[in-house]
DNA sequence: TGTATGCATTTTGTATACAATAATGAAATT
DNA sequence: AATTTCATTATTGTATACAAAATGCATACA
C-alpha cells in the first residue's frame, strides 16, 4: 500500500475510511451510522461529520433519512437486477471514452493499479483484491472524463465492489480461473487503451462484464445438491 | 403552479429555490454562493445551509471547493460535448425502462406534467417552459427507477434545462415549430409508455433527442452572415 | 393477552461562538 | 514603477450548547 496518508485532515480521513469500510462490507448495507459514536471515534465534532455523511450520500455510499440518521446504502435483489441492466451499458461507454481520451500519465496509473491487482490475486485478501479492482476501474472512469457518465459509473463501482466481496470467494477451480481471466482482460484493456483502440476497448468491456456476470451467477444459482430430499438430514439428525 | 408549498421547512425551501434558480440560469454557471449572504436571506444559520450546499453538490447543482466556498456548477464547451455524447444513451435507456416499469399513478403525473408543458408553450415564459419540460423528464426517470442510471440522468436533466434556457429561444419559425414537435413527441412518449411498448419508447427517445440536438445546433452553428468582409463595418463606422 | 397512552431517554437538527484559512490592500524594498 | 511582505479583513471550518424530534419503556386500559 502507499506510504504517507496520515497528513490528511481528519475530515478526509473519516470520508475515506467510511468509503473503504462500506466498499469492503466492513460496514454492511443497511447498517446504522450513529453520529455521536462516529464523531467520538474520529475525534471530530458532529458538524463536520454530518457534512461528510452528506457528501457520502451524494456519491451513493449512504442514505440519509430526515430526523432518523444515516445508514449504509442498501442492497436488495431489486438493486442487483438494476445493476445487471445498467452495468454493461455504462462500463462499455466508459471504457470506450477512456481509450479515446486517456493521457499517458493516467495510463501509468492504470498499469500500477493492475500491478497491485495482480499482487492481490497472488497473496492478498479478498479485501485487497476488491479494492485493487475498484481502483483499476476508477481510473478508467477518470480517463473517460465525462461529467454526465461518471455519477452512474461511480455508483456502479460501489456496488460492484460490494457484490464482489459477497460473490467472488473462489470456492472451486472455475471461480479461481475466472479471476486470472479477469486479470488477463485487464491487461488487454490496458493495451487497447494505450493504442487508443476504442472499439476494442468497448468489446473487451463486454467480455469483462460477461465474465463478472458469470461469476456472480455461479453464486446466485449454484448447482443443486444431489442427495435426495428424504435422506438429507439422516447422517446428523440429532434434534427432533 | 401548485398551491401549498409554504409548509415546507426552511431547509427544503432553500434547497428547492436554489435548485430552481440554478436550472433557470437565474444563478449563472460559475456564480459564487456566499454562505453568510444566503443564510441571512433564508433565515437559516450557516450549519444547515452548508448541509444543503453539500446535498446540492451531490446532485451536481453546485461544486464545493475546500476553504473557498461553493459555486454553481460550471458549463463549458467541454461539458457541452460530454453532454452530446452521454445524453442519447442515457435518455434511451431511461425511457425504455420507464415503459417497462411505470405505474398508472406515475402515468397520471406524466400526463399532468405534459399538460403544464403545453400550457407553458402557449403562454408561458421560457422559465416555465423549461421547468415543465424538466418535470416531464424527471418523472420518466422515476418510472425507470434504476438507482444506477438515475444519478447520471439527473445530472443530464440539470444541464439540459440550462442549455435549453440558453438555446431554446425561438427566433424564427423553424425553432418555434420544433417546440410544438417536441410537445407532439411527449404525447407519443406517453402513449408508448402507457402501452408498455419499450421498443417504441426507446425509438421516440432517439427522435426526441435528435430534435433537441438540432435545436441546439441551430444556435451553436447559425447561418453565417452574408455581407462580404470588407464592407461589414462601413455603415456604422464611427470610431477610429 | 394485546393495544394504546404518556413520560423519560436517546438521537437528530439548528444556532452561535470561535478558530483557521484565504483574500485584500497598504507599506517597504528593489 | 514594479514587486514583495506583512498586517488587516473577510470567509470558511469546527466545536459546543441548546431545541426538536423520534425512540423505548412502563403503565393503564380494553
Amino acid at each position: 500500500m502507499s506510504v504517507q496518508q496520515n497528513t490528511a485532515s481528519p475530515k478526509v480521513r473519516l470520508f475515506d475510511e467510511l468509503r473503504i469500510a462500506i466498499l469492503t462490507l466492513e460496514l454492511r448495507p443497511g447498517a446504522d451510522l450513529d453520529e455521536a459514536r462516529l464523531s467520538e471515534r474520529y475525534g471530530l465534532s458532529r458538524t463536520p461529520l454530518r457534512e461528510v455523511l452528506r457528501e457520502l450520500a451524494g456519491e451513493g455510499y449512504v442514505e440519509l433519512r430526515e430526523n432518523r440518521g444515516a445508514r449504509v446504502s442498501d442492497m436488495s435483489y431489486t438493486t442487483l437486477r438494476d445493476f445487471f441492466l445498467a452495468a454493461p451499458m455504462i462500463y462499455g461507454a466508459i471504457l470506450q471514452l477512456a481509450a479515446q481520451n486517456r493521457t499517458s500519465q493516467q495510463l501509468d496509473k492504470l498499469q500500477q493499479a493492475q500491478d497491485q491487482f495482480v499482487a492481490a490475486l497472488r497473496m492478498g485478501s479478498p479485501v485487497e483484491r476488491t479494492l485493487a479492482n475498484y481502483r483499476f476501474h476508477q481510473i478508467t472512469g477518470e480517463m473517460a472524463a465525462n461529467v454526465y457518465l461518471l455519477p452512474s459509473f461511480k455508483r456502479l463501482l460501489i456496488d460492484h465492489a460490494r457484490i464482489g466481496m459477497t460473490f467472488y470467494k473462489p470456492v472451486n477451480n472455475e471461480m479461481a480461473g475466472n479471476l486470472s481471466k479477469a486479470s488477463q482482460q485487464h491487461d488487454d484493456l490496458i493495451k487497447a487503451i494505450r493504442q487508443r483502440d476504442d472499439v476494442r476497448a468497448a468489446e473487451l468491456a463486454g467480455e469483462h462484464w460477461n465474465l463478472s456476470r458469470g461469476q456472480i451467477e455461479l453464486f446466485v444459482t449454484p448447482q443443486g445438491l444431489e442427495a435426495p430430499l428424504g435422506n438429507l438430514s439422516l447422517s446428523n439428525s440429532r434434534t427432533a
